[in-house]
RNA sequence: GCCGCAUUAGCUCCAACAGGUAGAGCAAUUCCAUGGUAAGGAAGAGGUUGCUGGUUCGAGUCCAGCAUGCGGCACCA
């Protein structure tokens, strides 16, 4: 007999190795129903091990965290077995769970196509009706070889392994898989899946190996789940910001004007242009002073700062003329640098904020570029701080509140924010002991005493020094760097930067690079996305939308009405259209337009305007002057 | 860059699918209708089916290459 110790502390005796089902189901029927997993001592055990000595047990149930893990794994493996029935050749790389579902690498000889899922669905089910069991077995390193000879994957996973450790594998039916477990114990626990897409993906994500073919599925406990998920899905793509930004005219991508160029309709760049004005204020409050520098630079202004060497393949070729080799510039660092060398500076001056709207090209891969999210040539106010080493927490903590208020007033949310730190590896980090250890000491201060959460991740640094990334999950559950403060101590010994201290001697500056709010074409992507094209109204390219009933009629006063919003700095537009009013307002409407102003008699007469907001059925009639207020009012506190 | 898929009018489209030289809705144009909160009616027009080759009596349809896009992977100091 065994001691089974609960998570209530309560115990009970068991034979020795009576398996998770069993006590869940000597506990309630209702617990067996719903269990998915134990954790036998903190270890992942599938429903049907057997467990062989007294431990300490918590069921994992359908609500638990790691049970959608469970069984999404397990529906990887299903969905492999069931490919291996199809295509009997095939090699299996790897299979998890992921966060929405499972996926699984696959070779094999047959090109796995769309129409081929629904078969592979089909042979799932079969499998799923011979509730196959899912049974765990241990197995030495060498037996495991032996087991696997024909996996090229699978042994090189096993090689890797250490000599004497404990291999387990898996066995449902006739299919075999190497696999560490946590499993739902048999296929018939498997209900409600759906395989979602294929794709290419690199053996061990290493791009100078084999492309496998992997499949994407999801996997859950009830019919209503997986269609929500589903669901979710689909409405994603009707979020997706280059669906939006065609509907709205926000831009163009075209292949004649270049891949990853993107062109700025009017709707996008009025949009941009509020930003940029927005930023620019945040940022002469914040003590930034604005400065302007060329698109092209020297070659050896990127030599002098290293980009040349380490940068290039981002980089747009050579141009030359008159002897001299020009690059298109991939960031502005090296010409800020030259900014602060244009004078002698004092201890006094610093720190010096320099920010500028850079627009820089990168040479992205092909096959990255993506809408706005990923393009060739971006904006982004670009900014660099030069500070004395006693200056490093105040900047950094003060840059760090400026993305704050700037994330804030878009209306974004921060996902996690991340410490990116060093490790030992040599000759991928600026060799400077000394100030690496400063600057990760004050940034994680500085983070500890702000209560800021992070997560901290060792390797991540930039070359030239740690780095805080906030990231951002967007509405498409792509997760990005939306801003960074970085600190580098290496551009500025490389452009041999100065100031003169209080002892009249020469001393290094560090320089912090900051991005805000990522470039417009990703802020752009993002807005978009987040807000399902209905801008609020202080971004919003129309705010007002003038509908006259009448042309005839109404008209004039429309017009004047226009004026004064033109004068209040209202961004109105006039539906000129000859057509019925219902047709106006549709058109309004889909173009998600904040404020929408019908103009008929009763406007006219009594000098009022009546508006319809955007995502509201009520109308509401106000005199003029309390309209332009409430406006005013709206725009302010970017509403 | 790599794997797979796609590309038909300004936009959208599982219209054309034994290969027989293109079809709809919306938008745009003209005419009629003058309308109070999500599509008024009519007419005409709009296409070298992404590009270049090939197979064929004949190609949107089959084949090859290229371009671009999409889903991923790799990349994103």
């Amino acid at each position: 007999m065994i001691t089974i110790t609960f998570k209530d502390g309560n115990e009970k005796l068991y034979e020795s190795g009576i398996t998770v089902e069993e006590i869940a189901k000597d506990l309630s029927s209702s617990l067996k129903k719903n269990s998915v997993a134990g954790l036998v001592n903190d270890q992942l055990y599938d429903l049907n091990r057997p467990i062989l000595t007294d431990a300490q047990l918590e069921i994992i149930t359908k609500d638990h965290p790691q049970a959608f893990e469970v069984l999404n794994h397990s529906t990887a493996h299903l969905m492999a077995q069931a490919v291996k029935r199809l295509y009997p050749d095939a090699k299996f790389g790897v299979g998890p769970a992921i966060k929405d579902g499972f996926y699984y690498d696959i070779a094999t000889e047959h090109v796995i196509r769309e129409e081929d899922l629904p078969k592979i669905e089909q042979e799932m089910q079969r499998i799923i009706k011979q509730q196959e069991s899912m049974t765990r077995f241990e197995l030495t390193k060498e037996e495991a070889r032996e087991k696997f000879k024909d996996d090229p994957y699978k042994l090189e996973l096993i090689d890797e392994l250490d000599d004497n450790e404990i291999i387990s594998i898996y066995t449902q039916g006739e299919f075999i898989d190497l696999c560490r477990g946590g499993h739902v114990g048999n296929t018939r626990h498997i209900k409600h899946f759906k395989l979602l897409s294929i794709a290419g993906a690199y053996w061990r994500g290493d791009s100078e190996r084999d492309m496998l073919q992997r499949i994407y599925g999801t996997s859950w406990f009830t019919k209503e789940d997986l269609a929500h998920h589903l669901t979710v899905l689909k409405e994603r793509k009707e979020r997706d910001h280059r669906k939006l930004g065609k509907e709205l005219k926000i831009f163009e991508l075209n292949k004649d004007a270049g891949q990853g160029l993107a062109l700025w309709l009017p709707n996008g760049y009025t949009v941009r242009k509020v930003l940029e004005d927005y930023v620019y204020k945040l940022e002469r409050k914040a003590g930034y002073y604005h400065i302007s520098t060329p698109v092209l630079g020297t070659k050896k202004l990127y030599q002098i700062s290293g980009h040349f060497d380490h940068y290039q393949d981002h980089m747009f070729p050579l141009m030359s003329r008159d002897g001299e080799d020009f690059v298109l510039r991939p960031m502005s660092c090296p010409h800020h640098m030259i900014v602060y060398k244009s004078d002698l500076r004092s201890y006094r001056d610093l720190p010096i904020r320099y920010a500028e709207i850079v627009t820089m090209h990168r040479y992205e891969a092909s096959g990255a570029l993506t809408g706005l999210e990923r393009v060739r040539a971006m904006t982004l106010t670009d900014s660099h701080i030069f500070a004395r080493e006693d200056q490093i927490k105040e900047e950094v903590l003060s840059a760090y509140k400026l993305i704050l208020q700037a994330i804030s007033d878009l209306g974004l949310a921060i996902d996690y924010v991340e410490l990116a730190l060093r490790d030992e590896t040599k000759g991928k980090f600026h060799d400077n002991d000394q100030l690496w250890d400063l600057a990760e000491r004050l940034m994680t201060e500085l983070l500890e005493e702000e209560g800021i959460e992070y997560t901290a991740v060792k390797g991540e640094a930039a070359f030239y020094g740690p780095k805080i990334d906030i990231q951002v999950r967007t509405a498409m559950d792509h997760v990005i760097t939306m801003s960074t403060v970085q600190l580098d101590f290496l551009l500025p010994e490389r452009f041999d930067l100065t100031y003169i201290g209080k002892d009249g001697e020469k001393h290094r500056p560090v320089v912090i690079h900051r991005g805000l709010i990522s470039t417009w074409e990703r802020l752009m992507s993002i807005l978009l996305e987040q807000y399902k094209g209905a801008f609020p109204t202080w971004l919003a390219p129309t705010q007002i939308k003038l509908i006259p009933v009448n042309n005839a009629s109404h008209l004039e006063y429309v017009q004047r009405l226009h004026e004064r919003f033109i004068d209040e700095d209202f961004r109105s537009d006039i539906d000129y259209r000859e057509e019925k009013l219902g047709y106006k307002i549709r058109e309004a409407q889909t173009q998600k337009v904040p404020y929408q102003l019908v103009v008929g008699d009763q406007e006219v007469t009594n000098k009022t305007v009546t508006y319809r907001k955007y995502g509201e059925k009520d109308q509401v009639t106000l005199p003029l002057d309390a309209f332009i207020d409430y406006m005013h009012d709206i725009i302010r506190t970017k509403k």
